[in-house]
RNA sequence: GCCGAUGUGGUGGAAUUGGUAGACACAACGGACUUAAAAUCCGUUGGCCUUUUGGCCGUGCGGGUUCAAGUCCCGCCGUCGGUACCA
């Protein structure tokens, strides 16, 4: 391919239009107050989720996100709005920090490496980023107002009334004192079991343990002194507001589930002088309760064994312990347990049932203590039929239903005053009356747990905290960016002890303070960086107020991003975690929508040319930059687009690359020949005189539906139908340069280098020709009266079958086309000696006679 | 197991949301140009039957609704993601 000659020389403009770009700033957009803003202008913001910045560089996988937030930039451009479409980097992370503890190299040498490779590769796509706007999450600058959003968190609580967050200062002023304070901060220090990795020397966030173990990390529980972030406070609202978003309902279950309220009661037992709650969703069911599990780790459990039970649950136990989260899983289909020999009473009939310990109830979830319905919940079923527990009916299912283990909605039995009663009457009796005796109350639990928001590494955020007495203070916001020292040496410590803690000069302050020696998790970046974009250089607030209000303003939405495109993998922690900082800022008063992203679209992964994941292991992998040299950059974007619906899971072609290819080689043809000695002039079929209506037509209905499909984010139709503008315009012996105009502005967008090439190839021949470049030109406008035809071709069906197509006059009226239909030779043969029944005409479309 | 996507030619995919299935590409085949090739251009291309005209079948499978179903309803099957004892 490469000693071919190429069908266009996009190795020589392509770079020459990239370097105009940058040089006139076609793509810088100004904030309000600065030189060439316009208020009046509508905004547009279209957010790329920004990569980490890999040694391997992009793939063809980042680009596709990336191309399709381009052509709408570029498209809302020429549409008059003010459009912002920034890009930067999440460039915390462990791998240049492996880089580091190899080399002894500063991670941030190899992060900038990497960076800058990435921005070359982003640039030679063309992309309409304002580069201005560019953020590092590891820039000092940027670090700076991450760590002061930290301090937010730590100076804040959350208000049980309003369910807000408010400044701390408020809980001073009523009195309450330091450890009750430290006990409501949004962001706090607690001593939780947690996911610990020796090889990669942290903890894990329990949403990163799976991904991390199945790239072969160990990971154990430990109970260490952590920084959590109190999301759970916000649980309600993250579900609520999900509502008004405009994101794929995928995505909103992923997220409903991942927080996964349930609402049932909690219920206090009896054991000896002891009591214990149990959470329950189905507190109808209480009177087939036959036993009850403690989980484990349970506090109670060492207090109420009995003394001939005492040994086996002390086995138990310990092999629990040791049991690793997989093991756990993997023998999940087994139920194990121990009778602890102790007896609960059943509030609702004073009755007696065995308590057990069983991992298959967690500590981490409601109150770690269970109540057992085996005859409907299918653990408790499973759990029972083992160790020969008695299991009573409570719930008769609707007729039909056989199942041995009935879990679903059905009517009460064998439940005293319940009885008769629908599963949902009963709950809201049984809770009554729960309530009315204090024994247990309404409760709603939540899967969501407080986020583990400490790391023991070295590449990240430093916490803008200090230790004194046993206390934590938030360090003064005048000494942020608080950044990390250099080290020697920067291998973990091989014990949960951070890496920042080998800098003893650092740790220890003269005032016989001690810093904080954790660092934030890499989310922390990603969490707010949508809304630094806005007002990148900003020294005195993380955004201002005119910036905020106008780029993340309401417009009648909850977010202000228009637009946010990226993978799913993101679908529950980024973006929950995003929201939940978000709602913290906006309760604070800093941002003025409850939501960061109102339209959210996931684009589809790009798998190899095998039809596997691309991996280097499998040697599937497609360098975009190979696709360039050969194909060009308008190539490479427009086959991105070209393959399929952007939220589709499709192949990698080279030989589509080449199809689309061998387009935009058609599209050159349109204003370029080659003379005898092989170099480009103009066509001599271009001509300024006026298009006929054919050309009219299809050029025209391009306009419509190029523009109809960039604003459905159906790419792949738009391209075809300039595929098919394009091939009738080369049939023209005489082609108006007028058309062509038109073709090259909706494909500019799509193809910006070629397209300004031929364009102001153009200029120079045609001088009536606007002088600006297609990209600060207004889009195309359609004339609808070109689209209408005089005559249309009708389809006639016998019996729902096509049996003639005849051309009509468009306005025909019903009459008409039936008479026309029922003339036609062939239609006659088909209806030959049957009655017709019925004839249904759908005007401009087609007739239908039924016969028979 | 549960949840969510998805299933259309040899391939990627179109189809105004009930109205001509296969647009646009890729691949393949044939032709033009060329000493030859590449590139380009022009044709053919869902399957089966038919010399043509034409006919029959066809959107994972089986039913249903309708004048009309890729599209709507019911029941299955396959593939790909996510998730996993959450009481």
């Amino acid at each position: 391919m490469s000693q071919r000659r190429k069908q266009f020389p996009f190795d020589t403009f392509e770079p020459r239009w990239q370097q105009h770009w940058e040089e006139e700033k076609t793509f810088s957009v100004p904030n309000p107050g600065e030189e060439g803003f316009d208020a009046d202008k509508p905004k547009y913001y279209a957010l790329d989720m920004f990569p980490y910045p890999s040694g391997s560089g992009l793939h063809v996988g980042h680009p596709e996100g990336y191309t399709a937030t381009d052509i709408i930039c570029r498209y809302k451009k020429m549409n008059g709005h003010q459009v912002l479409h920034p890009m930067g980097w999440d460039a915390f992370g462990l791998p240049a920090e492996q880089h580091a503890i190899k080399t002894g190299e500063h991670p941030r040498v190899n992060t900038e490496n990497n960076i800058n490779n990435f921005r070359r590769q982003l640039k030679s796509l063309g992309f309409a980023y304002d580069w201005e706007r560019e953020v590092a999450t590891t820039d000092p600058e940027y670090v700076k107002w991450t760590q002061w959003i930290f301090l937010q968190l730590y100076h804040s609580y959350c208000c049980e009334e309003t369910g807000q967050a408010r400044p701390i200062s408020e809980l001073e002023e009523k009195g309450l004192s330091r450890e009750e304070i430290d006990e409501k901060r949004l962001a706090f220090v607690a001593d939780t079991p947690v996911n610990w990795s020796p090889d990669l020397g942290t903890v894990l966030a329990n949403e990163e343990v799976e991904e991390w173990k199945s790239k072969g990390h160990t990971v154990e529980r430990r109970p260490l002194r952590q920084w959590m972030l109190r999301i759970t406070a916000f649980a309600q609202r993250l579900i609520d507001d999900l509502d008004d978003l405009d994101w794929p309902e995928g995505i909103k279950m992923l997220q409903r589930n991942w927080i996964g309220r349930s609402d049932g009661a909690e219920v206090q037992f009896k054991i000896g002088d002891d009591e214990v709650t149990v959470f329950t969703t189905r507190p109808d069911t209480l009177f087939g309760a036959t036993y009850m599990v403690l989980a484990p780790e349970h506090p109670l459990v060492e207090k109420i064994v009995t003394a001939d039970q005492k040994a086996a649950a002390e086995e138990y136990i310990k092999s629990c312990s040791t049991k690793s989260d997989l093991e756990r899983t993997e023998l999940a289909k087994d139920k194990t347990g121990v009778d602890t020999g102790a007896k609960a009473i059943n509030p609702v009939n004073g009755e007696e049932i065995p308590v057990w310990i069983a991992d298959y109830v967690m500590m981490g979830y409601g109150t770690g203590a269970i109540m057992a319905v085996p005859a409907h919940d299918d653990r408790d079923y499973e759990f029972a039929e083992k160790f020969d527990i008695p299991i009573i009916e409570v719930v008769q299912a609707p007729e039909g239903n056989e199942d041995k283990c009935f879990t679903g909605q059905g009517t009460a039995v064998n439940s005293d005053f319940l009885d008769g009663l629908s599963t949902a009457d009963a709950k809201e009796k049984i809770i009554a009356w729960l309530e009315e005796k204090s024994l247990g109350k309404r409760t709603i639990n939540y899967k969501l747990r407080d986020w583990l928001f400490s790391r023991q590494r070295y590449w990240g955020e430093p916490f803008p905290i200090v230790w004194r007495d046993g206390h934590h203070y938030g360090i003064d916001e005048s000494e942020l960016p608080l950044l990390a020292p250099e080290l020697d040496d920067y291998k973990p410590t091989g014990n949960p002890e951070p890496t920042l803690a080998k800098a003893a000069e650092w740790v220890e302050l003269d005032d016989g303070s001690i810093r904080e020696t954790n660092t934030m998790p890499q989310w922390a970046g990603s969490c707010w960086y949508y809304a630094r974009y806005c007002d990148a250089r900003n020294s005195e607030a993380f955004i201002s107020k005119e910036a905020e209000a106008y780029w993340l303003g309401a417009n009648g939405n909850p977010g202000g991003v228009d637009l946010y495109i990226g993978g799913t993998e993101h679908a529950v922690l980024h973006l929950l975690y995003a929201r939940f900082w978000h709602k913290v800022l906006f309760d604070l008063g800093h941002l003025s929508t409850p939501e960061p992203f109102h339209k959210l679209v996931n684009q589809g992964l790009i798998m190899g040319e095998d039809g596997q994941k691309m991996s280097k292991s499998r040697g599937n992998v497609v360098n975009p930059d190979e696709v360039v040299e050969q194909y060009g950059a308008d190539s490479l974007r427009l086959y991105e687009m070209f393959m399929g619906p952007l939220e589709q899971v499709k192949p990698w072609s080279m030989k589509g690359v080449e199809g689309v290819y061998r387009f935009l080689g058609r599209v050159w043809r349109l204003v370029y020949e080659a003379d005898q000695e092989g170099e480009w002039q103009l066509r001599s079929q271009l001509t300024d005189g006026e298009p006929d209506a054919a050309t009219n037509k299809v050029v025209h209905a391009t306009i419509k539906k190029v523009g109809e499909d960039i604003n459905s984010l159906a790419f792949n139709t738009a391209i075809s139908q300039m595929m098919v503008c394009s091939n009738e315009l080369g049939k023209l012996e005489q082609l108006p340069v007028s058309s062509v105009v038109s073709l090259l502005q909706v494909l500019n967008p799509f193809a910006p280098h070629i397209t300004e090439e031929l364009y102001s190839a153009l200029q120079g021949a045609y001088s009536d020709l606007p002088k600006s470049d297609l990209a600060n030109q207004d889009w195309p406008e359609y004339v609808e009266d070109y689209l209408v035809e005089d005559e249309i071709e009708l389809v006639v069906q016998v019996n729902g079958k096509v049996r003639d197509k005849i051309k009509v006059a468009a306005d025909a009226s019903k009459d008409e086309c039936e008479e026309l239909a029922k003339a036609s030779e062939k239609v006659q043969g088909h209806i030959d000696g049957l009655t017709v029944r019925k004839v249904i005409v759908v005007p401009g479309r087609l007739v239908n006679i039924v016969a028979n």
